[in-house]
DNA sequence: TACAAGTTGGTTGTGCACAACTAAATTGTG
DNA sequence: CACAATTTAGTTGTGCACAACCAACTTGTA
C-alpha cells in the first residue's frame, strides 16, 4: 500500500477504468469485441451513419485510434465506411447486419459490470454524477 | 450526446480517466515522463529497491507491461536493475541520484490535478472512497 | 473565379495494457 | 537428495491512445 498514490484522484480514476474493463473483457470476448469497440457500436446503435468525426466527437478519441479500430470491425464485417457523397472529405460508417445483430446480445452487460462495482442504485448515481463533473472541469482545464 | 454511453458506469471511468492523465500528460513532459512511468517512480520513491513483482501488485501491472517501461527508465538514468543476490528469480529496482531527484520536482503535480478537477475537498474525498470500493469489488468480481 | 484558411480522415511512430508463452530459479514433498 | 510444482521476469503479438504530420476536400472572401 503507497500512501502517496493512493492520495491521487488520477490514480484511483486509473485504477477503476483499468478495473472496470477488466470485467467487461471476457463478457466482450464472447462477441468477439474489446472494450472500445463496444464503445463505438453503442454509438452506431444510437446513431448509424456517424461520420468518423462525430464518433470521434462522442468518445473524445481521435483518428488517429478511429481509424484502425473501424477498419478492424469492417473486417470483422460489423460496419461500412463509405465516403460521403455530400462532403467527400467525411467517411460515413454504417452497420452491417451482423452489426445491428450484436446489440441484442450486448443488451445485459452493463447491468452486470453495474453490479460487480457492487454500489448502491443511490451511490452509483452520485458518482456518476460526480465523475461527469470532474470530467468536464479536467477537459476545460486541459483546453 | 449518447444516452446508452453516458449511463454506464465504465465509459465515465475511462473518461474521466483519460481525461485526468491528460491534464497531467504536459506537467509530466517537463519531466520527460508519462503517467505510468510517474507511478512507477512514486512506488519507489516510497519503497526504493522495490522488485518488479512489488511495482506489480502496487499498481495493478504485469511484467508485460513493466519490464519494457523500467528498461526506459534504465536508459533515461532514472534507475538502475539488478538481480537479487538472495533470490535470483528476482530483479531489484534501484533509484538513481537523477531518479530520487525527480520526487521533488513532482511534487506540486497531484496538487494541480486535484484543483483541475474542480471538486470540494469533501467531495474530492467522497470520490476517493467511492473509487476505493468501486475498484476493490469490480476486482473480485473479475477474480 | 481564384485561393487562403479551415475541416476531415489517414499514416507513422511511441508507449502503454494485457494475454499467452518461455526460461530460470526456488521451494515443498517423498 | 530428487524432482515436480510454484514463483519470478522476460518476450512476443495484438490493440488501443495520442502526437505529429500529410493529402484531399470544402468554404469564405476578395
Amino acid at each position: 500500500m503507497n500512501d502517496a498514490l493512493h492520495r491521487q484522484v488520477c490514480f484511483s480514476l486509473y485504477s477503476a477504468s483499468r478495473a472496470a474493463t477488466a470485467v467487461y473483457r471476457p463478457l466482450l470476448e464472447e462477441l468477439g469485441l474489446t472494450y472500445p469497440q463496444y464503445l463505438v457500436l453503442m454509438v452506431l446503435w444510437e446513431q448509424d451513419g456517424s461520420s468518423v468525426r462525430d464518433l470521434g466527437r462522442a468518445l473524445e478519441l481521435d483518428s488517429g485510434t478511429l481509424s484502425p479500430l473501424l477498419k478492424r470491425l469492417e473486417s470483422a464485417g460489423l460496419l461500412r465506411r463509405t465516403r460521403s457523397a455530400a462532403d467527400e472529405r467525411r467517411v460515413e460508417v454504417h452497420l452491417t447486419e451482423d452489426g445491428r445483430a450484436l446489440q441484442e446480445k450486448a443488451l445485459p452487460l452493463p447491468q452486470r459490470v453495474a453490479e460487480a462495482a457492487g454500489l448502491e442504485p443511490q451511490e452509483l448515481h452520485t458518482l456518476q454524477e460526480t465523475l461527469a463533473k470532474v470530467t468536464r472541469a479536467l477537459r476545460s482545464a486541459a483546453g
